[in-house]
DNA sequence: TTAATAAATGAACGATCATTTACTTATATT
DNA sequence: AATATAAGTAAATGATCGTTCATTTATTAA
């Protein structure tokens, strides 16, 4: 028996991200991997069944990092506002301390391998926020919302557009763009104002 | 001479973003465009100079028509809670009714095509958005805000994920979710109540 | 020290890729 | 009707793709 090279799984990982996230998923291969790796493409095959494998498992990996982090000494009984400011700025400290895991999760997300990755993940956090935004309404720290997906638009959309522009700073529409926190906070305030009685 | 066949480049674009949206960018290929479209693939090297400016030229084509039909009727001049309601509308419509074209503008905003396919197109948007902002703050019609980014975010962010909900029905978060009316003008009353004074 | 076994590899497979070339076809203008 | 010209094509190019296979290498357990 021999060991598998830690450090040579974590390798292919994170030239895995950072190779799709550059060059999109047409622009990615496993010969290319490999090369940068300075692996056999043959070693890829064994850490992984094929190429969708591969971009899979690293996806599930990378977003439930994602949402381990975000729900960071998170509870259901937190009153509202506290919270969203906790959650605010878990994911936000995720997306800039992540920047191409982030990046990766939100390539994916508009992807076909959507279905493949997301597909059970978010069960576990629609619970814990479904429970949250119950208890917020019952305790009258939030305005009665019916949907949870209202809901969610209303209390992260905001954010998400955040740290998109933050994102695309260098180009498109997020031109000049920084997120620091207070621009965060001052948007959090808002979303507040609207979403508690 | 000979004249271009009109029905042919337009099979070609809508064959294309089919290919795109359902296949993801690795999955779709010159080849197999025009097998799928019934023509010889030189035909597409006569259209479209490369694969890139295929994918871009149709990016920028779906996008401007996104931005046209989401300002239609639009004036800076209209009051801030007219102004905002007349663009949810108008995005939320074309988002249903051109359901392909908005999951590809979707991809290709988290691509490495997003530099050249969105690089000068907002500029337009901006100073429309910015002069709203502008007028509204001073009408007293919306708090002050100083960041467009933010302004951005409060505005418009909750609509788009309740697209992204809509999008994704099928798979992840969205299950079960179905987009209409009552639910745009419910998220967009709680984001007029932050946005008011 | 050795036997067992999984890790890792180099080299290859056929398929498919983007793109080009030499050629034919259709049509607008003369 | 003839000519010019762009549209359109069939077939091929070499490169790269995903994946496999026969073999070697390293390490654990005996």
């Amino acid at each position: 028996m021999r060991k598998r090279d830690d450090i040579k799984t974590e390798l292919v990982k994170e030239q895995a991200i950072k190779m799709l996230v550059e060059t999109g998923f047409d622009g990615f291969s496993m010969q290319k991997l490999a090369k940068v790796c300075n692996i056999s493409v043959a070693t890829l095959y064994i850490y992984y069944q094929h190429k969708e494998d591969l971009i899979s498992k690293i996806g599930v990996e990378e977003s439930n990092r994602m949402f381990t982090a975000t729900l960071k000494n998170f509870s259901s009984d937190l009153s509202f506002a506290d919270g969203l400011k906790l959650q605010w700025e878990n994911r936000a400290k995720f997306s800039l301390q992540n920047d191409l895991s982030a990046r990766l999760i939100e390539m994916l997300w508009n992807s076909p391998y959507a279905e493949n990755i997301f597909e059970n993940s978010n069960n576990h956090i629609k619970d814990i926020l479904g429970k949250h935004l119950k208890n917020a309404v019952a305790n009258k720290q939030l305005i009665p919302i019916k949907s949870f997906f209202v809901f969610w638009s209303l209390a992260y959309g905001p954010l998400y557009a955040l740290i998109r522009f933050h994102q695309e700073n260098k180009t498109a529409f997020g031109k000049n763009f920084k997120f620091n926190n207070q621009v965060m906070y001052q948007t959090l305030e808002i979303v507040l104002k609207g979403l508690t009685p």
